[in-house]
RNA sequence: GGCGCCAUCGUCUAUCGGUUAGGACAUCGCCCUUUCAAGGCGGAAAGACGGGUUCGAUUCCCGUUGGCGCUACCA
């Protein structure tokens, strides 16, 4: 049998480091193996997935040097590689558990749902579906159904037992069955959600082998569950440790850039952002640490794979892109990659646009646009503070603006000054008013070249890092003023929230 | 709260019952050097805690503690 393995990221934000590191993991092992690995794209959640973030992803993956065998780009057999051009197929799965009295409809309302757990939880239950709707006969069903009334497709999950989950590096994990619950396979409407999307695909795209992140631990049970009603074989599971960040919480983009896009920008190479995550992977004990992709696959095993979760060590990828920087180019080929980081004319042009009417010689030029090719720029408290607004005010306005230009369906000139002016709004002040931090912040000067199309050429990433560092300079956002600050941007805060 | 996963230097890790617990990053010192890096040499630095099992536990088992994840009509 011919391994098979994927990545099945969700296009719901930036391509990130983490989805890169298990994307990694999964090529490798197919790859040691002489299997396929293969991408697909979970964008079952049409409210959040943007075809923007796919292509993203896409893009970033190669650009870390992985390819895939089959996938929404490239095609292959087992087509389509999207979730949501895939309907009729889930559609079709889902009426063969109804029938089959695996699943069943559920007419509940969200807010009898939620009575229900808050109940659950005070009595020290697991939290899981009670069965209402398990009890309505078919007529009942079929009135409900008449009256339009909306409704979801659950699974059936037995009451009494252990569910026994092999995991390829963990061994055997026991969960009682009466702790899972009876999840939601078919959402009202009507797309299906990951549980069931990702059994049904990985069985006809002939996955063997599901190398997914730690977060999936708890719901294999459903997933072997849904692999028995369906009677297909079962494919081998492992779980991956999660990416942490240096205080060992889960790696997040409150704490620490996790997009690839960041690392891109900030000038890594590829080759050395791909090595320090394959570090993660195999058997460094001999001292070598430099491995392209090919020793990766070549040491791969997933013993090797350590289970405690491995903070992404800044200064580590540092000295190791240092190595590739300055061992593994030579003189024309640093200079090649310098202008493929740097001398996109476009951008180029853009920032002497805007700085040629502020220069009286051309050697202003270099203190002037300088912010344009750093990562952080430093900046004082004492800089920040030095404005018209008192610290508390200060620091909402950087954690508003974090949560604005997170909550950006486009990056550009127009977009990014909208994000900003509703900030001030939420201040009750003019952005004029309140214009110099964020020059500090992303320019690391009081007075620079116009802020809105600065942002807009260094890119959503870098801007989120400087706006990130000064909140931190003046001190960052405690929970409580988070919450308290949320009801301020109008969506903003749930939506970075959920993307962090 | 419930369920689950995890636990060696600050960080990434080696060790698959017997080692002076090894390496790498970071850090400190020295050397090299017009500066700064880089490089070379050296130092400091770890088995969370408590019980077992065993002739012998970092290693196996149990408990505690801690970290993390899940607990959605998100993935």
């Amino acid at each position: 049998m011919t391994v098979r393995t994927r990545i099945a990221p969700s296009p719901t934000g930036d391509p990130h480091v983490g989805t890169a590191y298990v994307a990694l993991v999964n090529y490798c092992f197919a790859k040691k193996h002489g299997g396929q690995f293969l991408l697909r794209i979970e964008d079952t959640d049409r409210a959040r997935s943007t075809s923007e973030s796919e292509r993203a992803i896409l893009d970033s993956l190669h650009w870390l040097g992985l390819s895939w065998d089959e996938g929404p780009d490239v095609g292959g057999p087992h087509g389509p590689y999207r979730q949501s051009e895939r309907g009729a197929i889930y559609r079709e799965h889902i009426q063969m558990l109804l029938d089959a009295g695996h699943a069943f409809k559920c007419f509940c309302t969200p807010e009898r749902l939620e009575e229900m757990r808050v109940a659950q939880r005070a009595a020290a239950q697991p939290p899981r579906y009670d069965g209402l709707c398990l009890t309505y006969d078919r007529e009942e069903i079929a009135r409900r159904e008449a009256a339009g009334e909306p409704y979801v497709v659950r699974m059936r999950v037995p009451g009494e037992g252990v569910c026994v989950v092999e995991d390829l590096r963990r061994g055997a994990i026991e969960f009682e069955w009466k702790t899972v619950d009876m999840q939601v396979l078919m959402k009202s409407d009507g797309m299906p959600t990951y549980h069931l999307a990702n059994v049904v695909d990985d069985h006809l795209m002939e996955i063997t082998h599901v190398i997914r992140g730690e977060e999936w631990v708890s719901s294999a049970p459903k997933h072997i569950l849904l692999y028995r009603y369906f009677g297909w074989e079962m494919p081998k599971l492992m779980h991956l440790p999660l990416l942490r960040n240096p205080d060992k919480s889960k790696l997040s983009k409150r704490k620490n850039p996790t997009s690839i896009l960041f690392y891109q920008r900030m000038g890594y190479l590829p080759e050395a952002l791909l090595n320090f995550l394959g570090l993660l992977t195999v058997n460094s004990a001999d001292g070598n640490e430099i491995m392209d992709l090919h020793e990766l696959i070549g040491r791969f095993e997933f013993e090797h794979i350590s289970l405690g979760g491995p903070v992404f060590d800044v200064p580590k990828l540092n000295w190791l892109n240092g190595r590739y920087i300055r061992e593994m180019l030579d003189v024309p080929s640093f200079i090649k990659r310098v202008e493929a980081w740097a001398g996109d004319e476009a951008k180029l042009a853009n920032i002497l646009t805007l700085a040629q009417a502020r220069i009286e010689r051309l050697s202003d030029l270099g203190s002037l646009i300088a912010f344009f090719f750093q990562g952080r720029v430093s900046v004082r408290a004492d800089e920040l503070r030095d404005g018209k607004l008192d610290d508390e005010n200060l620091r909402k306005a950087f954690q508003l603006s974090l949560w604005e230009i997170d909550g950006l369906r486009d990056w550009n000139v127009s977009s990014v000054e909208g994000a900003l002016k509703r900030v001030a709004d939420a201040l009750g002040k003019k952005f004029r008013d309140v214009a110099r931090p964020f020059y500090l912040a992303v320019t690391g000067s009081p007075t620079s070249v116009p802020l809105y199309d600065a942002m807009a050429i260094i890119g959503r990433d870098i801007v989120r890092e400087r706006l990130r560092v000064a909140l931190d300079t003046l001190g960052g956002a405690s929970n409580k003023e988070q919450n308290a600050w949320k009801s301020l941007i109008a969506g903003a805060g749930e939506r970075a929230e959920a993307l962090s």
